[in-house]
DNA sequence: CGCATATTTGATAGATTTCAATTTATGTGG
DNA sequence: CCACATAAATTGAAATCTATCAAATATGCG
């Protein structure tokens, strides 16, 4: 039912206000989004391959992964998106879904009509400019996933994606930190383009050496070597990118 | 100097225009951006890693790489740009540049400053639209940079970076096709997630296949095989997307 | 012609996959 | 709370693919 969204959406504004700098009437413009609340099951597809969409997909709680897959049937998940994520922002202007999105863990979404997201943007550029901004820092997260699966080997990989789901939370850089991390070997495997067997011997490995522990939860045990064997920085995520300054006038609001 | 660069710029809105439709005004502001025009010679980086930027640039000639490294400096090539591409349109959202550009062959580009950009897209939310879905075209690019380099082995890989490159110049599907491809076995290998060794025994291997003969030139021997070995299917590229309907309201323009 | 860069080749080491089987969790109904 | 069915994790051995290292041609260019 599309009403008391507001606390829904708070996370997502969060997230558009820490890189892009919004009026208080354009927040509230955000916060006024419509949408309706969905929960999916773990494993179930909520948006399929060359579906048609008219909504963005909100992750309010779980985690989500983004499917491809090659005409064998094997798959490579090429994004994870978690709370607060707009898992297919994407979609307000590229309707016909190039990859699937499946729940990796019991997750609640809230869909958001495009028509909504296209007229707000319509009515503040400083929104458009936030939401475009919000799509460009995800493709740098691809990016790297290219250069992670294209140029590490599979301990690399594997630290260098726990770094960035850590930091992606806001888990402090330390030993000892503990965060739900719902997904099969599996899916680590379709995640990091290796085998689950591979992933099986990995991760027994670096328990063994005292970087992570990965089962249910991960469990960083040792924060700086994870991150020199994952060749972790986290620049790209521009989690302490100021917003720039806007734009000098004002068409809308 | 910047005064007669729609003639470099109509080659970029024509690749906006073929997905997303603008109204002869908003084609003239387009086509009235501002720009210098640069040479770059091959190996060249145009743009540094954290460098901040004040300008897009267009590629009105030539072939340009994005560049990412790991720690020990193995390069691992993002993103490929032809001419027509903006290829750091995203630059205009988040002007800390977290790769290289590098010119790959000799290089014409046209230099567009942000503010011009920005003040184009508040002024018309269509072409606000149309930029950030050119931006996420790059992204799904991307996106099967990941399916590629992660679930692929070395022939596929290269296999299907060809059927990709060759559609994004207009290639049609088809025996015999050439087209210029100046890049190193070693510039390859660095797109591929591969060693330019290996790089060289593949491409061997391809051309006594008759799948494809890649030397300065690609020679498209076998599109069928190759695209078959590659597991190509163009969908992603968006090609044949029509232009959205606009927005009912027209706020500017 | 001669240097610098790019391509090619060979032999070997190493990482990852594959295939199959086994063990260990997890959830469900009785 | 147990028994069962199912999914997930684990193990082993062998096959492949790809990297590594080092050297020998080609090739382009001033």
């Amino acid at each position: 039912m599309p009403q008391s969204n507001s606390h829904n959406l708070q996370h997502f504004l969060d997230r558009l206000t820490r890189r892009s700098s919004l009026t208080s009437r354009e927040q509230a413009a955000v916060l006024g989004l419509p949408g309706y609340v969905s929960q999916v099951q773990s494993n179930r597809d909520f948006v399929r391959l060359g579906e048609r969409l008219d909504h963005s997909c909100l992750i309010v709680a779980g985690y989500v992964g983004r499917f491809d897959q090659n005409r064998n049937g094997v798959r490579q998940i090429t994004a994870v998106h978690l709370p607060g994520d707009m898992a297919d922002l994407h979609s307000v202007v590229q309707p016909e879904a190039t990859s699937a999105l499946q729940a990796l863990s019991t997750a609640t979404i809230l869909r958001i009509p495009h028509t909504a997201v296209r007229e707000t943007a319509a009515a503040f550029p400083a929104i458009a400019e936030a939401l475009w901004r919000d799509c460009m820092v995800d493709a740098s997260v691809l990016a790297q996933w290219v250069v992670n699966v294209g140029r590490r080997d599979a301990k690399g990989r594997i630290a260098h994606l726990l770094c960035e789901i850590a930091t992606r939370l806001g888990i402090a850089p330390a030993n000892g930190e503990i965060f739900p991390f719902p997904v099969t070997q599996q899916q680590l495997a379709d995640v990091t383009g290796l085998t689950s067997v591979h992933v099986n011997r990995t991760l027994q490995a670096m328990r063994r050496e005292g970087l992570a522990d990965v089962r249910h939860n991960v469990h960083i045990l040792n924060w700086d070597a994870l991150a020199q064997v994952g060749e972790f920085e986290a620049d790209y995520l521009q989690v302490n990118v100021k917003p720039q300054r806007r734009l000098p006038f004002k068409l809308a609001g």
